[in-house]
DNA sequence: GTCTATAGACCGATAGAC
DNA sequence: GTCTATCGGTCTATAGAC
């Protein structure tokens, strides 16, 4: 039944040829596999995930997963590309006439939705088997590599205007932001019952711009 | 043989009867453990450290480990004990003259320390099986509850004193002091390698402190 | 000689892989 | 659905302290 090749022609003649049915089906399930990775992942962490639970979570057979990745790491390295993917699609859609740094502010306050939300990957800890695998998983490095040049180019670019403080390596902003989407304060404030997540995420970007001390 | 009771009177009549050499090394012992422990979680996290890895590192039998702590778990919440121990004793030797927030920064730069010395064990992730037995833990609870009090008091003072800002609820303040000891920025700048340790925690206790933004 | 603690083999369960 | 490795946890023979 794999014959049954050019059934809808598709008036649009793509690069991307055919979506041919069948690659349809197995994009669709790889997706399905993507979201239920993302989703324990950010839950339980790398170690703590099982192969089985992400089957059980996309409702197909252990098998199946590996059908279409070779490895748990290259599980999870698809969740942390397709993060990646969803980060560069903000950045993208940005207002191309805010100002760096209320552009970097809207991409922390969006991360920090996101992990509310419990779709924030978390980073897998300094030597897990991940990080081997990340570091040689090119789509992940390039789309990395994208992300933070973008950024780093906002953060120099505030830096000039006079938004972010001059005193701080723009390296150090970077990672700063990066720390701040997996930041535990979010998940302990989310605990205590006693906060929205608007004012969660507002409490901890203004704690991150602004800092603790008084102004 | 409980019968040999009185054998050496002690000058010393303490409520700790007999030091015991025995007991002494047991004591040696289980420190030598928690040491390890704590340097494991902190160099890979509580899922990926293996009791194996634990006896070995200390140079005695798995088994051993057993005739001190019952679980894996109770492992771990051994050192999670330790650090806080570390941490109280900490906040009692600071000077009783400091203001208040210049105490939350001492506080903050060791523990950013400790972190950079590999000393520092990571928070389990949100539903670790260590969770459960944390919150059982009655050393642990109240040791945390001792200092969370401490450092609260210091941070309401702070807050009455003008020095930390009035607008971010107390809780928050003692959350980002938290998570800051546990911040991966500390872990990626140490990985340029650009950075000497105080550097880092300078940066880091700035960026804390006194935010992004430029003042 | 008695008793404790140790070392190292061992077990059952489960995870990753195919 | 099966195979194998590994992990947390246990068992037992033994070495050493008293």
């Amino acid at each position: 039944m794999v014959t049954t090749t050019a059934k809808r022609p598709s008036a649009l003649a793509h690069a991307t040829k055919k979506p041919s049915f069948r690659e349809q089906m197995h994009q669709a399930r790889e997706d399905a596999i993507v979201l239920a990775v993302n989703k324990l992942l950010a839950e339980k962490g790398f170690e703590s995930m099982t192969v089985d639970e992400v089957a059980n979570e996309v409702g197909i057979a252990k098998a199946s997963l590996y059908k279409h990745f070779p490895s748990k790491e290259h599980l999870a390295a698809a969740a942390m590309v397709r993060i990646l993917q969803r980060t560069q699609a903000f950045l993208r859609a940005l207002p191309q006439a805010d100002s760096a740094a209320s552009k970097l502010k809207q991409v922390a306050r969006w991360t920090m939705g996101v992990h509310l939300d419990g779709e924030m990957p978390l980073l897998p800890s300094e030597n897990s088997s991940l990080r081997a695998t990340l570091m040689g998983h090119s789509a992940y490095l390039d789309l990395l590599t994208e992300v933070s040049d973008q950024l780093g180019e906002w953060i120099v670019q505030a830096q000039a205007d006079g938004a972010i403080s001059r005193d701080i390596p723009a390296i150090v902003v970077l990672y700063t932001l990066f720390s701040r989407a997996c930041d535990p304060v979010l998940g302990f404030m989310k605990a205590t019952g006693q906060f929205s997540h608007d004012d969660i995420v507002e409490h901890v970007l203004r704690t991150c711009f602004d800092g603790l001390s008084a102004r």
